[in-house]
DNA sequence: GGGATTGCCTAACATTGTTAGGCGTGCCGA
DNA sequence: TCGGCACGCCTAACAATGTTAGGCAATCCC
């Protein structure tokens, strides 16, 4: 027979104590409590609300859940953000290029302009692995490997490898960076525009070409990125 | 005659209701709460401790005073991190370079190296630009516009110039972050590579090169930089 | 000399991450 | 079929944090 199901809530404070009247929490067919599920919510949550917006009761509430469950599936916050960071590495699965070392360009640009990718489309992202310890999911992992074997078929070896690669790294992750965290309003930004101009008597560059208050974001990744080949080019 | 000078927490709590048994801040000759005396105060309590060990009470502690008295100089915690981290950039003031063209190369290094200089002393501070608002601190403005008038006068414009500048700035704070955020333990260290080793079918030119945890941070930051330079070289 | 302003204080709050401990429910062995 | 046990969630609670409200003494200014 329906047994008690104490479903949470009507524990003293309601005055309801019949069984039959108390709202019975209807486990409807979805799965229960997964650690897939949380980093799922918390992707969203972090896509919808922002990273500052992401607490443990405001996750929770997603899964119809409280705040102390979560600690059964994962050991702490941090858990979670590095897991939803991994997971969204996930949705641009590096592709394997066609593995001639004299398409190296080509091949590292589509490890880079994925990674690029997933992280405009979470903005949330691309400040957190600066402020972290080191990024070492599955998935990131997956498209690193494929970045350095690239470089290294290409002809790269020993710390050339190692400063190759961190230079290609820091300029996706500090341009997606750039863009996302230092986004600023309309509104904001002529303000700034403003003050620089103001001030143009110590700053006449900056003022003349609009620090920070030009948004060619795309153009100046893209540009930054041909800098960079470049100068690795000439290294081979 | 030496008024109440009710100096704080002799309260209620206490019991000492004689003015003269009561203990009497002296005041030293000290100067009281201040601005600057705030900013010194963090940029020390961040250096001996860390950002995580940044509070208002901590912060407030340390110069003889409570938490909420922050609050008359300072708008928010935010503010403090803000100031602190542009006070450091200060401590290595841009010394203009020869100013001939041709020596951007050395003057543009000039500038990064005092970056990376001040980043390191300071290891929390790194990973601070990443997410926030645009770093406009005074001090760092004056070192981006020393950088990017480098820049203009060796021959870059518009939107090359632009993505110069990122692409530098990008290099300096990335490279100051991995190693200061990502700075690890030799235990962590042994460990990761351990299981990069055991996982080597997947990542084996990752488990080769010791992704992460090779240490030689100068070397990376000057090879890479000196790639970025050759790429901006070729572009004149 | 008296009112306003400055600059600190006490008190309190809401929000956060996290731990302690309870309890129903289903599995597994006898 | 029954009893234990582990799983997976819950309530309760805590300490820490950023921040606001409001008070009160000293100091400045007219």
């Amino acid at each position: 027979m329906g047994k008690a199901a104490n479903t949470g809530r009507a524990g003293k404070a309601d005055q309801v104590n019949s069984v039959w009247l108390r709202p019975r929490r209807e486990r409807r067919g979805e799965p229960p409590l997964t650690h897939s599920r949380i980093v799922a919510a918390a992707v969203a949550l972090l896509d919808e609300e922002g990273i500052d917006r992401l607490t443990m009761r405001r996750l929770a509430e997603r899964l119809d859940v409280v705040a102390p469950s979560l600690y059964w599936h994962v050991d702490t916050k941090d858990d979670v953000i590095d897991l939803a960071v991994d997971a969204i590495f996930g949705e641009a699965p590096p592709k394997p290029g066609t593995g001639r070392a004299e398409d190296w360009r080509a091949d590292v640009t589509a490890v880079l302009t994925g990674w690029r990718t997933v992280l405009l489309r979470h903005p949330w992202a691309a400040a957190v692995p600066a402020r972290r310890r080191p990024t070492i999911g599955p998935h990131f992992l997956a498209g690193m490997e494929l970045l350095q074997a690239t470089l290294a078929r290409a002809g790269f070896t020993g710390q050339g490898l190692s400063a190759a690669t961190w230079a290609l790294y820091n300029h996706v992750m500090g341009s997606a960076s750039s863009q996302t965290a230092l986004h600023i309003t309309d509104e904001e930004r002529r303000l700034g525009q403003d003050q620089l101009k103001a001030a143009s008597g110590q700053y006449p560059t900056l003022a003349a070409n609009g620090y920070l208050y030009d948004d060619d974001w795309d153009g100046s990744y893209s540009t930054g990125l041909k800098f960079i080949l470049d100068g690795l080019e000439a290294q081979l």
